[in-house]
DNA sequence: TATAGCCGGTCACAAATTTATACCAGCCTT
DNA sequence: AAGGCTGGTATAAATTTGTGACCGGCTATA
């Protein structure tokens, strides 16, 4: 892949690459909503995998939005919150979860027409 | 993966999942500043291989965010610019990517941070 | 007392996705 | 005639993501 012509585009990227992907928006949703979670308690919420959890709260942690505390009590609880960074991407997080939530029917339309008419180009070809 | 136990957070990540990845985030970017792109205008602003803008592209126009026009001229033009549907996408967009440009010194120190506790950590151990 | 389960992970491996590379046909410039 | 531009596609390699088993330490149940 060549360098980018446009230099924000570059920066965008870099950092769409890190926090952008759906398992740590989502994380970052859920955090917003309930304050502080704990490791499996956000494995249920969202429905994935165990390794893709660990790998997506040390990734936000280590980008400094999430923070982690261990609790050496019986049996062991690990905590997660949002740091004032993670609090900073909740507006821009909230805008495009609600946005998804609102387009959601319109895209599944566009979807089924777009899929349709190639079917019918299929046929007619 | 099981079911997640909150159903918005299963539609959040199918619509992310369509329209969340950073290419299309970039996609969408662009165009709404430029207006009208065409294919390799697009490949060299944003330094993506041919294949992903092709793909990205297609899932765009399915989804209806993003119109394609083809001039049959020589040599033959290829036009994306956003659907309404796209242009109501711009705002939280928008605010992804400003969020992104002004935290990353910030994500970048956090990261450096992380980092440098885990080096220290490795060689205390 | 065995057996099973929760806790927060890690490890090895398989599957899916992304990237790089080469190539296509048609036309234009050098 | 050689190479470049147009908008792509085909193939293969590299990276990312997901699956299932396992860990030590404790507890509740039968």
């Amino acid at each position: 892949m060549a360098e980018p012509q446009c230099p924000e585009c570059g920066r965008i990227n870099e950092v769409l690459s890190r926090v952008g992907d759906r398992w740590s928006v989502l994380v970052v949703i859920s955090l917003a909503q309930y304050g502080v979670l704990r490791f499996n308690a956000l494995k249920r919420h969202l429905g994935i995998s165990q390794r893709m959890l660990s790998l997506t709260l040390r990734e936000l942690e280590r980008d400094g939005l999430v923070s982690r505390t261990y609790h050496p009590t019986i049996p062991p609880k690990v905590e997660y919150a949002l740091t004032p960074l993670g609090e900073s991407f909740r507006e821009p997080v909230k805008a495009l979860g609600l946005w998804a939530l609102e387009h959601l029917p319109a895209i599944d339309a566009a979807r089924a027409e777009y899929d349709a008419a190639a079917e019918a180009e299929k046929k007619t070809a």
